[in-house]
DNA sequence: AGTTATTATGCATGCGTTTGCAAAACTGCC
DNA sequence: GGCAGTTTTGCAAACGCATGCATAATAACT
């Protein structure tokens, strides 16, 4: 029934030639006579031959395959991240291995994804032993962190510029006249939450504001709706909130429209982060930092392969800033123009 | 610099057994002593050996992968079903090859795929060719085609009963008292849209009515909102409008508020499809049709793997009918509660 | 035609495993 | 201690391909 596999030995036998003449006809760049190869691809069209990628693996050390680990709790975002990086991938002739994972048991994964003898890793919002980043650079594998800093480590990262992105937010609430400006924050430990909490306090701090109140959304909407209540149930409350993600201040605005009965931005100012397609959406309408996914993802995969390319891994940090993107979710404020700020800016691929 | 690939020689050398003894060491089921599995065991640990999984399927032709397709123009949730899918896999020790794409030429991907010997293929909203699909058959790769339907194929079918929940929905209309009833198309020539779109008309000719208008977004934002431009120029506008998927019907939602100054469902009723977690945003309070995409995964990734262990690769088709989430966008009938209606309901996983 | 430079071909080895087979090492029992 | 039965072990042959090396064929020039 099932058909036995067919290889460069059965389509030489068909072809009169060399197992070979076969393997050069299909290796680029190989020493064949224009006469062998002919007979060799009608030989091959005819037994519907295709070449075996994990034999040729096996002898030349190269699987042109790159390991990808997604923890999703983060963002929507990320299929596109996961679109336009395989397609990049795809273009220059290697694969994605997708995991995904919703712990820190990354390490867990690495083993498994070692085996397939990947020639590069990317893990997109998580993060790895130091010890595991060693060994993988020892082997010659090439490790880049999508999205999040680890201090130290031998791997290679992109990221959006946080703290700027934090600062700028906080700037622009400031200068928009609010004075308590409350933070609702992600994921504690992700770098991304520390990064553009830092920024954003030093904004106050340059005006000798505190931040108002503080609740923790963990990234989730309904853990953010309920932050929010937090928010809304103290005597006196925010005039501002500023939101760790897009995700989390639409179900912010939610919370505040339909169980609070306020108007936004009249009553009170929400900023979001991220950028997220749904942020244009006209009932929200979110005034938000916009991430460089797409331009994090190319340079995530130049690295990777030029690294490949080179057969040596070195560490190399990349910090992408972003446009502050203004809509209608926030009081803006009267000076504004001064930044390179896009104001009401779509999403280019 | 990088230090050579530790093989199970190595590991054999050091344990002073035969690299036979490492292999089954490795092998679950294998015959191998309590005293040599611990020899070659702390051997292994002290290389930090790890084998080689390439090699393994070039002999035992398992390589435990899946070549996984996505075209992405679809749908919000596919980061969800690539969550589950990848999930499920590396619970039963596979793991996905992931390939996107956004054109029909699957047929060109897939031949790269093959390479890979993978032992199954799923593919998301892409077709693939006839020819194709028995040739993997014949090669024993069982095909899983998710929420696409291809007559006569080889391949297996997930998805969910679009006909149905074309037809239900145009009944929740009509009985809703509309009487001026138009139609977002998604892509054309996908079954999704075809399906839903005849259920749709069958259930308007029960009561002799015929569809108000028909406007084709493609399953894409700004193409719904300028579809949903074209209908509103008409003389007599639409009193209802059933848009093929959530996310075209939230951008229909917004351009009926911001450039019609309708209010939803007072002056015009929406309803979408999918139940993306974005429909049940307070904002839009969307009225859709349900599709159990987790439940879709699990049978997809089930019928893969039983074909694969089996070693025999049929044609299965499988139809999940999906529930009616009544929310706030659309006028609701006076006399619900008829049919096994959720009124609003959340996402399960 | 003869000689050299170039290109094309085939042979044979190795990539790192698994696994059938036969020999070796144990086990239990008389 | 000897013998049959069982388990463990090592040997060696695949798996399907790429590639260095030696040889054969062709091309380029006298």
């Amino acid at each position: 029934m099932v058909q036995k596999n067919i290889t460069s030995d059965d389509v030489a036998k068909l072809a009169k030639v060399s197992q070979s003449a076969v393997s050069r006809t299909f290796t680029p760049g190989a020493s064949v006579s224009d006469k062998t190869r002919s007979k060799v691809l009608a030989a091959a069209k005819k037994l519907s031959y295709r070449p075996n990628a994990i034999a040729r693996t096996l002898v030349t050390q190269q699987s042109r395959v790159i390991g990808v680990v997604v923890a999703h709790l983060d963002n929507p975002l990320y299929l596109n991240v996961l679109e336009s990086l395989s397609k990049r991938l795809q273009r220059e002739g290697f694969h994605a291995l997708l995991f995904m994972t919703d712990a820190k048991d990354a390490d867990h994964i690495l083993q498994e994804i070692l085996q397939y003898q990947v020639q590069g890793i990317l893990m997109a919002s998580v993060t790895l032993s130091s010890g595991l980043a060693e060994e993988c650079a020892d082997l010659g594998i090439p490790v880049m962190l999508f999205n999040r800093i680890v201090p130290g480590t031998h791997a290679s990262t992109v990221s959006s510029d946080n703290f700027s992105g934090g600062q700028r937010i906080g700037r622009f609430l400031v200068r928009g006249g609010h004075e308590r400006i409350a933070y609702i924050a992600g994921q504690q430990e992700s770098s991304t939450n520390q990064d553009r909490e830092r920024g954003f306090l030093s904004a106050l701090n340059e005006v000798k504001v505190k931040c108002w109140q503080r609740e923790v959304g963990n990234y989730h909407f309904e853990e953010a709706a309920e932050a929010t209540r937090r928010l809304m149930s103290a005597s006196e409350k925010p005039d501002a909130i500023f939101v760790a993600s897009d995700a989390m201040a639409i179900s912010v605005i939610d919370t505040l429209r339909n169980e609070h009965n306020m108007q936004i931005p009249d009553d009170i100012s929400v900023v979001g982060y991220d950028n997220i397609p749904q942020a244009a959406w006209a009932a929200y309408s979110l005034t938000t930092m916009e991430q460089q996914f797409t331009a994090m993802i190319r340079i995530a995969v130049q690295t990777l392969l030029r690294q490949i390319q080179a057969d040596q891994v070195t560490s190399e940090s990349f910090v992408l800033p972003g446009d502050l993107i203004v809509r209608g979710s926030a009081r803006i404020p009267p000076d504004l123009v001064i930044e390179n700020t896009h104001v009401i800016s779509g999403l280019d691929d």
